[in-house]
DNA sequence: CGCGTTTACGTCGTTCGTAACGATA
DNA sequence: TATCGTTACGAACGACGTAAACGCG
């Protein structure tokens, strides 16, 4: 058994069982892995994949076992590279990031910016998508981090590490009515006025429906977006009152919106960061960690590696401690 | 990066850091392995090993974590050569089980026998020794099942599945004064005379000791031993009153020896079998666990590797359940 | 000088890519 | 006939073993 070989078999699975794509994938010949994969099977004494005629048609239920040791092989490998990186030359590498729109836009730039000037030689991979699409990413691998805020059920292989709260704001055009309401506004006041907000299923996004539906309000959401800049646009067109991450308020926003914190009304989201359990962290990345959670201290990361489940991790951050994001309002609503 | 390197480095570093020897448990050359070992380190672009001269003379802390994932890959290796196996010829392997003696002199037998005629094929292998022993056995690997009794703590890296519970008899010669209290035996009656039992420290043993001291009794141990057949031909030589596990009091002993059930009056042990957490079972030695405890159903040893803890996997054993191993007694002391 | 490691080198086996062939839809 | 996998073969590479040199105690 070699190494290649076990990585042939993963680019086969990968590519569709089709060896010539995987082949290309690996920047070799066809010929070559074919042969390689023939050979683990004969040395293994099993089919790792039932074939019709000559193409491979699925995996046998012995090869899904063999798949699965053999990932787990990879990454090890993958990590002993990893720490032999950091031993040797720090500043190399590449850190890819999975993230959704409002971490890309709102929050991540600033601490992009200060990582990349800490490590210049760090090559970066941002990735937007949905929580579902995110999802995927990290599945068929090659991401370093996941970004997103709430739904940890699509993420239980992975490590998630409670990084910030953050609360909704509401925004209106200038000179709107509720602007009048200002730090009394309720729900109800709300519900009077066509919504435009997130896409359903989106981060936290039930919990809002949800804050609405607990006071028997039904709310008209006229349109709803997968980002906040969509949702601005509509809010400046009239077509109605818009809520978004408190993150996404801009200050540059202000010239023609106003932007009303909602802190009160609706409950507070958590965004965390996550990644692989049983990844070896290089340095940039635990840096690029504490850049966006400051409170993960290196003591910290450690004790979320030894915990045996995310309840155990959950409870290593005390979520009273966590930092809360803002944006950039005009009027705040008073706590309820 | 090779398997054979990793393999290597391993050898290297279970030879005592001495490439010569391990090129000899290798079957190769010692240049051989010494240049691949070169090749690692360049490729890694780090130093596994420390020099003095050109000797290896430690591991550097780099080399420590290399060396924890390469051993993670050669078990994830070992696995799919396990799982391979057992596909393609279940009747074939070989089985290694340390134990202590009484499992091995009492209670294995049988089951070694019903194994072996249903797999003729398997090699067996039993190590006896102490608990400290069986450890340091499993530590150093090529062990698949450790049994024995109590200290859980020496085997914190292993699966401890509850095997049977045991009590403990007291074996005197024929004609002894103690028979003529048959089944009204106290632990002061005991105390009464010099006693010969096993080593303190091995298998559950403090807790005997405890057992008289709760009574404020301190009774004289005339002699320790590490086995049941040592203390049996001390207790026929007069030299005082036996306390053993009841599975070794052998029906034949009892020409010469009266045997009493002290089931009441000590604590029970529980008697488990230990395995490493990541290492595939294959068919014979699953149908080996269920032979010796059949309790454990295909289902239960599912939820047990699924388990994240010693506890967890404790709380899937009902203790009530598990059968009570005895011996050949002639009286039963009443329970108290 | 013995022990252990590294260097040097010839041999042998393996891998790789190209090219041709085979099978399937 | 286009697609995909296997077989065939020569070239290049890498691993192995022997022999010799080196460094350290």
């Amino acid at each position: 058994m070699k190494l290649q070989q076990l990585k042939y078999l993963l680019a086969i699975v990968d590519n569709g069982l089709n060896i010539t794509s995987a082949a290309e994938r690996l920047y070799t010949s066809q010929p070559g892995v074919s042969k390689q994969l023939k050979l683990l099977e004969e040395e293994l004494g099993l089919q790792l994949f039932s074939r019709r005629g000559k193409s491979l048609d699925s995996i046998t239920p012995a090869g899904e076992r063999v798949i699965e040791r053999a990932r787990l092989i990879m990454q090890e490998v993958e990590n002993i590279r990893s720490l032999a990186s950091d031993y040797y030359e720090e500043e190399e590498g590449a850190l890819s990031i999975a993230t959704t729109h409002t971490q890309a836009r709102y929050v991540l730039p600033p601490i992009i910016g200060e990582f990349r000037d800490r490590y210049p030689k760090v090559g970066l991979n941002l990735h937007q998508g949905t929580s579902e699409q995110i999802a995927d990413m990290i599945a068929s691998n090659d991401i370093d981090f996941a970004i997103a805020t709430g739904s940890k059920d699509l993420f239980s292989d992975l490590i998630l590490v409670p990084s910030y709260h953050w609360d909704r704001s509401i925004i209106v055009p200038k000179g709107h009515e509720l602007t009048k309401l200002d730090g009394r506004m309720t729900l109800g006041d709300l519900a009077k006025y066509p919504l435009v907000t997130y896409v359903f299923s989106f981060g936290g996004q039930s919990s809002l429906k949800r804050a609405f539906a607990d006071e028997g309000l039904d709310p008209d959401v006229v349109f709803t977006a997968r980002d906040a800049d969509v949702i601005k646009t509509y809010v400046r067109m009239g077509l109605g009152v818009g809520i978004v991450a408190s993150m996404a308020a801009d200050c540059a926003d202000k010239k023609d919106l106003h932007v009303i914190e909602a802190e009160g009304l609706f409950p507070r989201s958590t965004t965390w960061i996550g990644f692989r359990k049983d990844t070896v962290l290089r340095k940039y990345m635990l840096d690029f960690v504490q850049l966006f959670a400051p409170h993960v201290t290196a003591q910290k990361l450690d004790d979320v590696r030894r915990a045996r489940s995310q309840a155990e991790i959950d409870k290593l951050f005390d979520e009273t401690e966590l930092p809360v994001r803002t944006g950039c309002a005009d009027g705040v609503i008073e706590a309820a």
